[in-house]
DNA sequence: CCAGATTCCTACGAATTGTAACAAGGCCCG
DNA sequence: CGGGCCTTGTTACAATTCGTAGGAATCTGG
């Protein structure tokens, strides 16, 4: 497993070398970098050096207690801490995590779940420039942070939320049959019987602004009696 | 037990009676606010119209797939989402998180852990609201503690406190759907329900000050029936 | 080619939002 | 105290969005 620079790197403490050497190669397994220690002592002083991303500690250690630990890790540290503990109670993990714990995971642990509960962490601290929001296809650019529509010629066409939900939908599922009513379950919610004809007037106003023929559509094509499929070569970005 | 208008929202959706009442009262006696839904459809109407800062959700609903909600939830909306369910396995709770929840309790859950827990999730919400106070963004230099807005050409155009407000607000969520009502809760606090236009009078306040082209927003964008996003690449320092 | 069903599209109207103008209140300074 | 100036909510009206209605256009099966 290739370990890339700016992968995470996730700092383990815990007295059994068993348990280390378990997580260690789960999470590098998952892609993350990984540092190991057994005493908290050495782990501090790893500390002062580099600063990891998630820090995986055991509460029952040799040097120290391990709720101080965590302590201090959650005031002076900005990573994030999960405690790995055999201490099952409770009471031990509400103030685990009262401490600054950021999650709790009890002993015995399976390694899949530690390593999704660090993406789940991890997913928080980059909010924004994760998120695909913007679409290539057929000469159009659609930016959904924009809320804008960019034709081969670099002129820009504002498209409303409800023109944008139907788009992502199609962009979402290209060159696939989109039945209409999974497409009203998956927009407005309100699927009413008699209501259905606002989704066709969505789809109208967005065919207008894609300059669409009307006669001979390229991109959003229907298909009685079924629903619709969106042609063209969609690629994310 | 007093309810400050600021306190953390708290949305809860659970088939149970039982569930959602032990639940509320467990969180209102912790000082949050709450919001109790039986059904996936109500709780998402509700949602269109508040922001929650943490969603409580039970995977095994009567009209929809609790894992579904989950994957919307955490894809739309900024919130902290928390799984509560029955089951236990560990392939269920690893692609619950995989879904996008941030966290994941199995019934039976003790209502302590259940607050700990959310106290922590919260806990990493706000680290920057406490020093920060100027904000750089696409050109512009927000300064909080001297109320003033500076400009590339570092020309400096002061704002009020109202104004302030919203463009915090806007500064800590960016690229994120900030609903009407969350903003009127999160700011005024005495809310006159749907005749209060002060909101839009700030705003519209506010993107003068920004420059903003009326017809064409860069910065901050409206979403008909829903809210607002504040586009931009913040930074705090 | 016909009958019936389905879909498209234009126009209209209800709801939502933008903003200018006005008013109420606070503050500073003479 | 009184008069400007700033702040901010309120009101009124304009602009936008988007669902609805209803007839035109299109499709399918026979």
């Amino acid at each position: 497993m290739t370990q890339v620079a700016d992968a995470p790197l996730v700092s383990i403490l815990d007295d059994e070398p068993a348990i280390r050497t378990i997580l260690a190669s789960a999470l590098e397994d998952a892609g993350f970098r990984t540092m190991s220690f057994a005493r908290a002592t050495e782990f501090e002083a790893a500390l002062a050096k580099t600063s990891p991303d998630v820090c995986l500690v055991d509460l029952s250690l040799p040097d120290k207690d391990g709720l101080t630990v965590v302590h201090q890790l959650a005031l002076e540290q900005g990573a994030r801490v999960i405690i790995i503990s055999g201490r099952a109670e409770v009471r031990d993990r509400v103030t685990g995590l009262e401490l600054g714990a950021d999650d709790y995971i009890i002993k015995p642990f399976d390694p899949s779940e530690v390593v999704a509960r660090i993406r789940a962490h991890l997913r928080r601290d980059a909010p924004t420039e994760n998120k695909a929001d913007t679409a290539t296809f057929n000469g159009w650019v659609a930016h959904f942070d924009r809320y804008v529509l960019c034709n081969e010629a670099g002129i820009e066409t504002p498209f409303s939320h409800a023109e944008g939900e139907v788009l992502r939908l199609f962009l979402e599922r290209p060159k696939r049959l989109i039945s209409r009513q999974s497409m009203q379950e998956t927009l407005g919610g309100a699927a009413g019987e008699s209501f259905d004809r606002a989704m066709d007037v969505r789809i109208s106003r967005l065919r207008t602004k894609l300059n669409e023929d009307p006669k001979n559509p390229k991109l959003i094509k229907t298909i009685y009696g079924a629903g619709y499929i969106f042609l063209g070569d969609v690629q994310w970005s």
